[in-house]
DNA sequence: TTTATTCTTGACACTAATGTCAAGATTGAC
DNA sequence: GTCAATCTTGACATTAGTGTCAAGAATAAA
């Protein structure tokens, strides 16, 4: 039987970093937070988190699992109360919080790395894709499972629509449109999905 | 009176290096799109860039202002026909044309200009957000210019929503959503408005 | 043909990032 | 206390980009 040393044992609490890390990726992008950002913000050493982590790119995957976690438990949350128009105007007004938090706001995490796709590897193409797919699951499972009057139009079909909707906010956020004007957004989107 | 004198004369045609220039902006974005690029993509040495421009932003100034012309006019030609629904069916097909031309497809160059705006001057976000702001104007016009039975929701209101979807539009596109999904979306987004 | 002015060119200095590595520090196991 | 494995640290090599500049080429005007 061998017997696993602990010798020379990490002096960094890992959970930790990865939260310190997700916060710079959110605020400067894959492409543009350096390791000397990362280095900074977590307080261990370049050569450390080199050591540790291999590459940038291992350490974002690990941010962004832990961020998508997050994201899609708060989702799923908003989406879980109230008939479909409730719903919606919940999950949407999340999604704009989460996008608008911050000074100067962050954004959102999956748009911007959507954005860099080109520039990234195959790895970060497919969180964000396993991010958006599961999100339009969870939003097409809560329009099917609403209390009220059953949606006439496709589950899926919506929900896809009201994603690539959420998407939309992220990059008029990025343009410079304000939380209240999002929400007033937000707002005509779900009157115009509503109406009868 | 002060003779202009023309020695000296500039050995490119302004025109075709700047329209070669917003390819390459097109293709690689503001941000990852350098003036080697910009030199190899158009026959003329990084230093008579710098000469002539003064950097790579002014370049892309040009370009997107280039892009912008052709953009709106495409669009504005685009709504200009048919009912509501028409014209809303033709607007979103000619965005989804436009960032799904090229292989690999281009994406569209406003969103992606609009998610480095982190990083980019304040010039570069003026033209992404009067872009925007243009865009929803004709699309606002053209909603409540529409023959057919009037619309009852507020135009400008509503033509944020679809300027807003067409953004989302852009994101998923990069997500790696083919030309044909994002027609279904599109087609989902204008029944569901058009619902009656 | 001369001149004055502008454009072009390649070299240069500078900055910033990535990734690597050897030497030293640390520490659980014995 | 010693050992052995791992982590930490600062230095280094490399790459890639920006922007500047002096010297030379080009040319319209006189």
């Amino acid at each position: 039987m061998v017997m696993m040393l602990m010798v020379g044992v990490r002096q960094f609490d890992e959970q930790e970093v990865i939260a310190l890390a997700l916060d710079v990726f959110w605020r400067k992008g894959l492409h543009d937070a350096t390791m000397q950002d990362l280095a900074a913000a977590t307080g261990v050493q370049r050569g450390s988190l080199y050591n540790a982590y291999g590459d940038k790119e291992s350490i974002f995957l690990r941010a962004f699992d832990q961020y998508a976690g997050q994201f899609l438990e708060t989702a799923a949350r908003a989406l879980a109360e109230g008939d479909a128009a409730a719903r919606l105007r919940n999950f949407l007004d999340v999604i704009i919080v989460n996008m608008t938090a911050g000074s100067p706001s962050r954004g959102c995490l999956t748009t911007r790395t959507a954005l860099d796709a080109g520039i990234s590897s195959e790895d970060v193409r497919e969180r964000v894709q396993g991010l958006l797919g599961r999100l339009e699951q969870i939003v097409s499972h809560a329009i099917r499972s609403a209390p009220g009057k059953p949606i006439t139009t496709d589950a899926d079909r919506l929900a896809r629509v009201i994603v690539t909707f959420t998407r939309g906010l992220a990059v008029m956020e990025r343009a410079g449109y304000s939380r209240k004007q999002l929400r007033e957004s937000a707002t005509a989107f779900v009157d115009a999905m509503a109406q009868r």
